[in-house]
RNA sequence: GUGCCUGUAGCUCAAUGGCAGAGCGCCGCACUGUGGCUGCGGUGGUUGUGGGUUCAAGUCCCAUCAGGCACCCCA
């Protein structure tokens, strides 16, 4: 055997069956997102490396960027994200959008990590954002969205909770413990990983970071307390608009979840599994600046982003997939000897002036060589025409399920076709 | 970038340092105008690559490449 030349590490080869369970995946996206009336956009998946130094994070930029030089010198970047594309396109046009502006996007990404389980280089992500209103509505709205997304797929709450926390309420706290400002974002890290180290470690890893043990046993206090949330009024809020919008179950404060990436400013929330298998399926929230960083005038967004890796870790485990063995091809048409090749192209194209989804084997193969194909492939019904049918005008109709057969009129075949493939 | 684990047939995996195997798949025949089921037969390999130790290496050692898992970070 020659060698065959190997994939780029990171990405997904995507077969048909596996594109049956994407199309599935994007179907749902689809449906939910026009359900609440977003449109669909997208950016180019070639942006500077300016875009993403301003807000997403250094560890983002520099270590996690596909990176490279063009022919004219500049340094263009596989986007590794969306949302600074959106604010760049939204502050570009900004006097012609109509605010606020429900937008999805489907597409692809890529980060440049090592691969392992429910990561890759090159991944999809489904994004979806509101921008243009401050209102707390805005932010359960879109959460909301995700909510419903995972029920539309067949999860219910107790499969999968999405955390909520809000950066500002988060900020006040640890600034009443004498954090200054520019600390914050260390002590958001700490914070984050509070549940992934032993008590002890991470005791010793704030410590290490210059907090005092009083502040870490306070801090540390405040991460438990999950009632706390009464206190901020934007919280308070965001439960309340996800009673009304009826998905308030899907839904928990959780003060250990403040986000990796620096442009959130408020709401931030991200979803997981209950028992905590996997990494996070989406994580989103509010972003005040990112519109005015890119040049435009201050507009408020919130949204999320969810990869397509993880959730299909977890459709696939929880055995939501669809079946994957159904063809598209209704019919097959068999060829049965040289002379008689054209009648069967003939009857095909006959037949897919009906609409059905119709192929012919190419090949002058025996009968059992075709049927076995067919039977394969999941094709419902097989029709022969040999010498005995066509000297009748008529054509064998076979049914795979149960593997009986008629000698049918040619005249009659697309109606008993119907029939026959709507009975199946 | 750091650590650990794994590379044997198309796939899943066996093989005390001693003849490289099984199951599934694939192809053929029984059934030359009919799939699935069954039976029989066949196809299958530079054991990731390169070196070393040994009478002898899939097995032990070194290097290298690839994959996986964890850390990091995050979808």
């Amino acid at each position: 055997m020659t060698k065959t030349i190997r994939s780029v590490k990171g990405t997904r080869d995507f077969y048909p069956c596996n594109m049956i369970v994407h199309n599935w995946l994007y179907e749902h996206i689809r449906r939910v997102s026009n359900s609440y009336g977003f449109q669909q956009w997208d950016g180019p998946v070639l942006e500077t490396i300016e875009l993403y130094a301003a807000k997403s994070g250094d560890e983002l930029v520099k270590e996690q960027a596909f990176v490279f030089e063009d022919r004219g010198g500049s340094f263009i970047t596989l986007r590794p994200e969306l949302t600074p594309s959106l604010a760049r396109m939204v502050a570009k046009n900004r006097n012609s959008l109509n605010m606020p502006l429900r937008w999805w996007s489907f597409g692809r990404f890529w980060r440049y990590e090592r691969p392992q389980k429910g990561r890759a280089r090159e991944f999809f992500q489904w994004n979806l954002d509101l921008i243009g209103s401050n209102s707390i509505r805005a932010d359960a709205e879109v959460a909301s969205i995700a909510a419903q997304f995972f029920y539309s797929i067949g999860f219910v709450p107790k499969d999968i909770v999405i955390k909520v926390n809000n950066r500002q309420f988060m900020e006040k706290i640890i600034s009443d413990l004498g954090v200054l400002d520019n600390q914050f974002d260390i002590v958001f890290r700490l914070i984050d990983r509070v549940d992934k180290m032993s008590s002890e470690k991470w005791m010793q890893y704030a410590s290490d970071v210059g907090l005092k043990d009083v502040q870490i046993n306070k801090l540390h206090n405040e991460l438990c307390k999950v009632d706390q949330w009464r206190d901020s009024e934007e919280l308070s809020q965001f439960f309340e608009f996800t009673e009304m919008m009826g998905t308030r179950q899907w839904f928990e404060f959780d003060p250990k979840v403040v986000r990796g990436l620096d442009y959130y400013t408020g709401i931030v929330f991200e979803a997981r599994d209950r028992k905590l298998h996997h990494r996070a399926l989406l994580g989103g929230g509010r972003y005040d600046n990112l519109v005015s960083d890119m040049g435009g005038d201050a507009i408020s967004g919130t949204g999320f982003a969810m990869g397509d890796v993880v959730i299909k870790l977890l459709v696939e485990e929880f055995g939501l997939l669809p079946d994957i063995n159904t063809s598209n091809t209704d019919i097959l048409i068999t060829i049965f000897e040289e002379d008689l090749i054209s009648y069967s192209y003939e009857v095909a194209s006959e037949l897919r002036k009906y609409n059905f989804a119709v192929e012919v084997y190419p090949d002058i193969v025996k009968l059992k060589k075709q049927l076995k194909y067919a039977d394969r492939q999941n094709i419902a019904i097989v029709l022969v025409l040999g010498p005995d049918e066509i000297a009748n005008s008529m054509v064998t109709v076979k049914k795979l399920s149960d593997g009986s057969q008629t000698n049918i009129l040619l005249a009659d075949l697309p109606e008993v076709l119907r029939t026959m493939l709507e009975s199946e």
